[in-house]
RNA sequence: GCGAGAGUGGCGGAAUUGGUAGACGCACUGGACUUAGGAUCCAGCCCUGGAAACAGGGUGGGGGUUCAAAUCCCCCCUCUCGCACCA
């Protein structure tokens, strides 16, 4: 009687087994070769969603396959398990954000169990325990040492609705809160920093130095970061009370700059227009601006408007007076905060001249085309060109003359050559409750002061309690607040701001080696072995985020001392997103599929199989339910298939010595090797989980038939038996528990997921009997099947003797005819 | 506007270096088994013509290179993502 396929009983059982001999616990083992596969860690949102379940069978499959090749696999899990749905759902629940973290780890551990991932449970770590932080605390304080931290007034984004500040990453689409989608809004707020601008250089230069990472993330990588080379250019003032300095990439044109734009937060803005004229229309133009959203819309770009600062500065090329403006689409934070104007070769200068009507002076005329004026122009002319109009650098080709411009400033002590940056520093203050406290102190006397170290960590105290207002209670927290200054011994004010949770992220893959070291944030020697991470998997949306402050904290952990590794992950795989009926899954959307219902309908392994079948990993997968059903059905059909023939091939070794040299078993031991070569090859150069699963239904579909077929012949079903198993391990990462099972049921020792990796006879390839397609002038018009040992030449004679392709050629000249590689003929005839 | 990626049957997707377009699966159609089938097995399944053999067309559109193009080159269209007044 053959056992029915039940997923539930069979999963339930590997899973308590795996959990109970520890089967996925890894060590330090510096004998071995080591692969660190990784996953993005999950935020503790409550339960799991099918994104999560792609990327973690994605990388399990992974994990799983190269331990069958022999590595020393670390494939760990744990929680991002700081943030802001805690305190909201604190607000809405009225319970703890601590009590409601831990309580949906509990439920997602469970959740990620049932899926049957080969996680070594032993080094999960949460990044809310105070075992976790403490160290980030330290790390916030070598860093404060080394300069890399700093506090400063500046202008920040401000989402309204999470009471917080975000960092210019955590802005996104058209200036909204990346987690709430709120608009976000300028303040202006002391704020903690990293200097990630330290970076800039290196950051980008690294870009070039990882093959394993998308070229789409990199690029992204690389314009965030931004660098432009330029020159810095001072403009003295009119009055000679000192000078205004801006940044331009077009030092060339700088003898067409007829007027100066200002950011309206300009310091200099405010303060040049005073006791002015002009003092009561610019203040009114800077509060206009500054409560409006600046950001251009898609599709309408924002009207350029500006008013007159009352004063004048000199052009040091032209020597020129020129008045100073202040306008609303000039950025404070790029460059200067001041941009030279030149009307007739930028675009947005020009709107603006003509919208007030300041001068234009034509100084690059473009080669070999009727030369502009300043009368006939209708938009700026921004390409490569002539100088006119230029002084000594008249005839210049623009692009000398950016640099003997510069040299000529440089000379007169006015300019300078400078590398500019788009990157800004990484704020990290949160005016949030849920998040680790920055260790630091406020003290009349001394200052800003840094805690002890010896005193951490600084322990964000459980007994706050949340208010609904959903501000942080910490600032309402005597307990906290009130404390000694580690200086003067005075009393001391402690910060009440925490950090941003991705300073978290950006370095829990450095303490999965080591979780559980108390002496230090990382143990050189298990670090060291582990890092850098060998594969990185999960969504694209962390492009310029998490990917970006992982690689900056690397450099700082190492320069530091604590890390030797200059990146953090060798490879990098983006996965898509999960879709059904055309959009991302979403509870707005009502189109969610609950991984657990799956789970309870088909099992894990159906789960599993689908989301590697459906789609390449890079790709977005479009979730059907249909689909899901066709890849439990072919689970059943391995089920049935292997039990059905147990009987035959129970206790039948194969051994290729005994495979028939011709006939269906000779096809099956061909198609066989096939498989293990195609999934191998799939697994390993490109992650194509969906053609490796392809191919082995092509393989089952194989046994099918020859079980079937072939009959009374013991040969035959050691045969079988060789398919049967090697399918089974083929499979066995991505259907761990079904395999398992089989494994078993068919009397094999041990267990499945410890055999080796099978390889492949090349031999077989090689002797296999080719189908040649036999085309003339491109066309198929024939087929026929040749050994091995049939030459070329004997494959060019035997496709023209074709009766079929006798009866195209004939009575017609005969061309070229190209033989390629025994795959296929191509008869060129002229007629 | 700039940058990146994509466009292939009714659907998800194959075709790895230019060499049989549509593997594998889903859906659908027919058949077998059956009291029954929403189980299982077998077969068919790009379009047009044809009973079939076969012929012609076909990978967003147009042009080109080549014996040969989904793949390479040029132009255009559409979609997705990222950045966006960056001086």
């Amino acid at each position: 009687m053959k056992e029915k396929y039940n997923p539930h009983s069979i999963e339930t059982k590997w899973q308590k087994q795996w959990e109970e001999t520890k089967a996925f616990r890894v060590k330090e083992d510096p004998g071995r070769e080591k692969y660190y596969l990784l996953e993005m860690f999950p935020y503790p949102s409550g339960r799991i969603h099918m994104g999560h379940v792609r990327n973690y069978t994605i990388g399990d499959v992974v994990a799983r396959y190269k331990r069958m090749k022999g590595f020393n696999v670390l494939h760990p899990m744990g929680w991002d398990a700081f943030g802001m749905p805690a305190e909201n759902a604190a607000i809405a629940n009225r319970v703890h954000p601590a009590r409601w973290t831990y309580d949906n780890i509990d439920y997602m551990r469970t959740q990620l169990k049932r899926l049957g991932f080969s996680y070594d449970w032993e080094r999960e770590l949460a990044t809310c325990d105070a075992s976790y932080y403490r160290w980030e605390q330290l790390f916030f304080l070598r860093m404060w040492e080394k300069g890399l931290v700093y506090r400063k007034r500046s202008l920040v984004n401000w989402c309204a609705k999470c009471q917080t500040v975000l960092a210019n990453e955590q802005v996104v689409g058209e200036g909204q809160c990346w987690r709430c989608d709120t608009p976000v809004q300028g303040q202006e707020l002391e704020q903690w920093f990293f200097r990630i601008t330290h970076y800039a250089e290196e950051l980008l230069a690294w870009c070039e130095k990882l093959p394993g990472w998308p070229d789409k993330v990199l690029t992204m990588q690389r314009n965030w970061i931004g660098k432009s080379y330029g020159t810095e250019i001072d403009f003295p003032l009119a009055d000679g009370s000192g000078k205004l300095t801006v940044f331009t990439t077009r030092p060339d044109t700088v003898f067409g700059a007829t007027f100066m734009s200002l950011a309206v937060e300009h310091p200099m803005t405010l303060q040049l227009s005073r006791n002015t004229s002009e003092e009561a229309a610019v203040l009114n133009f800077v509060k206009k601006v500054q409560g409006t959203n600046r950001r251009p819309d898609s599709d309408v770009d924002l009207e350029k408007e500006g008013v007159f600062t009352g004063v004048y500065c000199i052009n040091p090329a032209t020597e020129e007076k020129i008045p100073v403006f202040t306008a609303n689409f000039v950025l404070m934070g790029y460059g200067t905060g001041a941009v030279m104007a030149v009307p007739t070769h930028d675009q947005r200068d020009f709107e603006f001249a003509r919208k007030y009507g300041l001068p234009l002076r034509v100084v690059i005329q473009p080669n070999g085309e009727a030369p502009l004026s300043p009368e006939s122009m209708i938009e700026a002319y921004e390409g490569p060109g002539i100088l006119d109009h230029s002084g000594p650098f008249n005839g210049q080709d623009n692009e000398t003359a950016k640099k003997s411009i510069t040299r000529y400033l440089e000379e007169k002590g006015q300019g300078r050559e400078k590398v500019q940056y788009r990157l800004r520093d990484w704020g990290v203050s949160r005016q949030r409750y849920w998040g680790a406290p920055i260790p630091m102190i406020y003290c009349e006397r001394c200052g800003i002061v840094p805690v002890k170290e010896e005193d951490l960590p600084v322990l964000l105290p459980l007994e706050a309690e949340i208010t609904p207002s959903g501000g942080s209670p910490l600032p309402l927290l005597k307990e906290f607040i009130e404390t000694v200054c580690p200086q003067c011994q005075g009393p001391g004010r402690r910060e009440t701001d925490t950090m941003d949770t991705f300073v978290e992220s950006s370095w829990y893959f450095d303490r999965y080696a080591c979780p559980d070291y108390e002496h230090g944030p990382l143990d050189t020697k298990r670090v060291d072995y582990w890092m850098p991470v060998d594969q990185y998997i999960g969504g694209v949306e962390h492009a310029v985020l998490h990917l970006l402050y992982s690689r900056f904290f690397t450099k700082v952990l190492r320069d530091l001392g604590w890390l030797k590794v200059d990146e953090p992950f060798t490879n990098l795989l983006t996965q898509g997103m999960v879709i059904k009926d055309g959009s991302k899954m979403s509870k707005s959307k009502g189109n969610v599929v609950d991984p657990d219902q799956l789970v309870k309908k088909y099992g894990a392994d159906t789960v599993r199989l689908f989301c590697l079948f459906a789609s390449p990993p890079e790709r977005d997968l479009d979730w059907s339910d249909q689909g899901v059903e066709g890849s439990f059905r072919f689970i059943q059909r391995f089920w049935n298939l292997a039990l059905d023939c147990r009987g035959r091939i129970a206790g039948k070794a194969f051994s290729p010595e005994k495979v028939p040299a011709e006939g269906a078993g000779r096809s099956l031991y061909i198609k066989l090797n096939q498989t293990i070569k195609k999934v191998t090859e799939d697994i390993e150069d490109r992650f194509h989980f969906n053609t490796a699963i392809s191919a082995i239904m092509e393989l089952v579909n194989a046994l099918y038939l020859f079980q079937a077929e072939q009959k009374d012949d013991p040969l035959k079903d050691t045969l079988l038996a060789g398919g049967v198993e090697t399918g089974l391990i083929l499979l066995s990462p991505i259907v761990p528990h079904v395999s398992e099972e089989l494994w078993n049921l068919l009397g094999k020792k041990g267990s499945v997921h410890r055999q080796p990796w099978p390889q492949w006879d090349p031999q077989a390839l090689q002797e296999e009997e080719q189908v040649v397609v036999i085309q003339v002038n491109g066309k198929v018009r024939s087929r026929i099947t040749v050994g091995a040992s049939v030459s070329e030449e004997e494959i060019k004679t035997l496709a023209l003797e074709q009766p079929r392709i006798q009866e195209w050629i004939q009575g017609k000249e005969l061309g070229k005819v190209l033989v390629v590689q025994r795959k296929l003929v191509n008869i060129v005839v002229r007629h």
